[in-house]
DNA sequence: CTTAGGG
DNA sequence: CCCTAAG
């Protein structure tokens, strides 16, 4: 069946195409600033949740383009985004991520490799495709992305497989289209219009030409308007390959001209398509239109779940906004219930990529106590709930955060006002203390917030604070899920792996993979908390001890902005209480060499050489503080230090 | 914001 | 790793 045929080339390949492209397009073009499209670059943590990249990934990812460049072209691309993200989660279903970090060390083509593969999921977001419609909101961030920007090749199969020749042509087919029968072949063109120089053999869709059905268009031209809602569904159906149960015809015609059309530009209200475009009667409203034609450039990646998505933006917007709180405390509950059409009928249509196991539990967790406790409160009930005044429609607008444009459009889902912004950024690591503050605040804990939560809605927002409800819910979702899953990639390198001395020269593995180990800790106070982990490899210990040796212990930001420019997710305290630990390691199991390589699995074993050095610049760091009380202050500055090592602030 | 220390 | 107190 699947004869398209994603490109033999390896996994790398496409990871680094997709790398490749992502990248440049970011990297390169602040041009895009107007592009009604606007794409970002994101990362898919381990949460599966979709987070802005960073400075420093956009440097290693370009850095890696640089290298990988020239052998990354081999693939085509064809499928491209499919590929991607299939590849995002490995068979096993575990995050690529993980089996990525779980690599030891080696050359440095292969640390490349690795570090190409950690950027899988580094992919394109097409904010843009949340329409300023609501009711197409979540379809056209799912669908729309995939099918629109990556021309999905099971399209193709679909039609063919499903649809019965003519089957499906309405009777209500404009007459045009007899006259050109002959024609027939434009219709497939207008299914898979950009195909053309970026599908390999793919669009070789034989019989397709005349599997196609031949709605109101066979002339190159179709003609939307006039069809009733039955028909509107069959060319629908024709167009993506699935059923839909959405009865809005506005938003039927939209999708299946967006489908034709390859356009994000379907806001008109009147649809004729004429060779793959739109022929727009009136004038369109915020977008120009922009037909992303070449979808080759434009790597989109669908968002899988309407939840994801908002979850992200609602958490991201969080970190900057709250005003923009506001809506998204409303819209992040109720898209579950909201989207339900539409999200259904894009989940069973197509999956592009399963859901993270992070991101299961998180839901199903979110569910089982969200959900339970509001009784299945229904899409519509919440639809209707009076909303806060300050979830009023908005124009979109731009607003600027911490020196960055952030490019916000207003959508509403389900009724509720949202403000996506479409460039942003997010500080990741760790939350605000509010998380754990609010739930301080709730005496009672987790089963509180579901009442709370609800009160919430009864009251309007009005008393209770729309942003820390936002917390609540946030938290909320990620609260309360066993502690378990902990076990993390932490097999790193292997002892024998890493060499006994220290002048070995350790390419670090997991690199910049940024993905942070999150695991929910219970607190004392019945309150969670969150705990990113990040096991510490051998090079980043080296690089500490190499930096406490220059610049001495304690002088952590130092060392951390000289030492561990590239490690972000590494804070001068990570610094600190990694010294703190290897200090006591080393005085703990010097003497016992191989007691400390013998401690098999769990923590990473750190070589005795390594402790060994540490106890060295412990001692001496040790000495040099206390100068002149002693001797100290003699073997301190004598000289006998190492490097440059300066009196120690220990 | 940076450190130090406790948990 | 997180949190908090202290400079």
């Amino acid at each position: 069946m699947e004869k398209v045929v994603e490109v033999e080339g390896s996994d790398e390949g496409k990871f680094e195409e997709t790398g490749l492209e992502t990248s440049n397009f970011v990297l390169s073009s602040p041009k895009n600033v107007t592009d009604p499209v606007v794409y970002k670059l994101v990362r898919v943590d381990g949460n599966g949740r979709l987070v802005p990249a960073t400075d420093d990934e956009l440097m290693e990812v370009e850095g890696l383009l640089e290298n990988e460049k020239r052998e990354t072209h081999i693939v085509s691309d064809t499928g491209q985004a499919l590929g991607c993200i299939s590849n995002e989660v490995s068979p096993s279903g575990m995050p690529q991520l993980e089996s990525s970090e779980g690599l030891s060390q080696s050359e440095n083509t292969e640390a490349d490799t690795e570090k190409l593969s950690a950027y899988v999921e580094i992919t394109l977001l097409c904010l843009a495709c949340l329409p300023p419609d609501n009711s197409s909101a979540y379809v056209n961030v799912d669908s729309h992305c995939s099918e629109q920007h990556n021309k999905l090749p099971s399209i193709d199969e679909k039609l063919q497989s499903q649809i019965p020749l003519q089957e499906t042509v309405p009777s209500g087919a404009k007459s045009s289209s007899d006259d050109h029968v002959t024609q027939s072949g434009r219709v497939e063109e207008c299914l898979k219009p950009l195909d053309g120089p970026l599908e390999g053999g793919s669009s070789t869709s034989t019989g397709c030409i005349s599997s196609k059905p031949d709605f109101s268009k066979l002339k190159g031209e179709i003609c939307l308007d006039n069809l009733s809602i039955k028909e509107l569904h069959e060319v629908f159906k024709a167009t993506f390959g699935r059923d839909t149960t959405v009865k809005d015809k506005l938003w039927l015609k939209r999708r299946i001209a967006m489908g034709l059309t390859n356009s994000c530009d379907v806001s008109t209200t009147t649809f004729v398509i004429k060779d793959n475009k739109l022929v727009k009667k009136d004038n369109e409203d915020g977008f120009n239109n922009v037909n992303l034609g070449a979808g080759k450039e434009h790597l989109a990646v669908a968002v899988e779940y309407n939840e994801e998505l908002l979850n992200n933006l609602s958490s991201q917007i969080d970190e900057h906004h709250t005003t923009s709180e506001v809506r998204l405390g409303n819209n992040v509950v109720e898209n579950n219930f909201a989207s339900e059409d539409l999200a259904a009928d894009q989940r069973a249509a197509k999956r592009v990529r399963k859901p993270t196991k992070r991101y299961i539990e998180e839901l199903s967790e979110a569910e089982s106590k969200e959900y339970s406790g509001r009784s299945i409160a229904s899409t519509k009930n919440i639809g209707f709930r009076p909303l806060p005044s300050k979830a009023h429609a908005r124009p979109a607008r731009n607003v600027s955060l911490e020196g960055r444009t952030v490019i916000t459009r207003l959508d509403s889902l389900g009724g509720f006002g949202i403000q996506v912004p479409c460039v942003y950024r997010i500080r990741r690591s760790r939350p605000r203390k509010n998380v754990t503050a609010l739930l301080k605040f709730h005496p009672s804990g987790m089963g509180m917030t579901a009442t709370f939560i609800k009160k919430g809605f009864d009251v309007h927002g009005s008393q209770m604070d729309n942003g820390s409800m936002n917390k609540v819910l946030e938290a909320k979702s990620t609260l309360e899920q066993a502690p378990e899953q902990v076990a993390e990639s932490k097999k790193e390198m292997t002892p024998t792996d890493m060499g006994q001395n220290m002048g070995l020269k350790y390419v670090d593995p997991s690199g910049d993979t940024s993905d942070d180990n999150v695991v929910t800790v219970p607190t004392a106070k019945g309150g969670i908390r969150r705990k990113h982990h990040r096991a510490w490899t051998l090079s980043e210990v080296m690089k500490l001890v190499e930096g406490v040796s220059k610049y001495g212990a304690g002088r952590w930001s130092e060392i951390k902005r000289l030492a561990f420019a590239s490690y972000s997710y590494r804070t001068s305290v990570d610094l600190k209480d990694k010294w703190r630990n290897l200090l006591k390691a080393s005085f703990a199991q010097t003497p016992t060499d191989k007691g400390a390589n013998s401690r098999k699995h769990p923590s990473m074993p750190i070589p005795a050489p390594i402790l060994l050095r540490v106890r060295e610049l412990a001692e001496m760091q040790a000495q040099a503080s206390l100068p002149n009380l002693s001797t100290g202050k003699l073997s301190a500055c004598g000289g006998r230090s190492v490097n440059e090592t300066r009196p120690g602030y220990l």
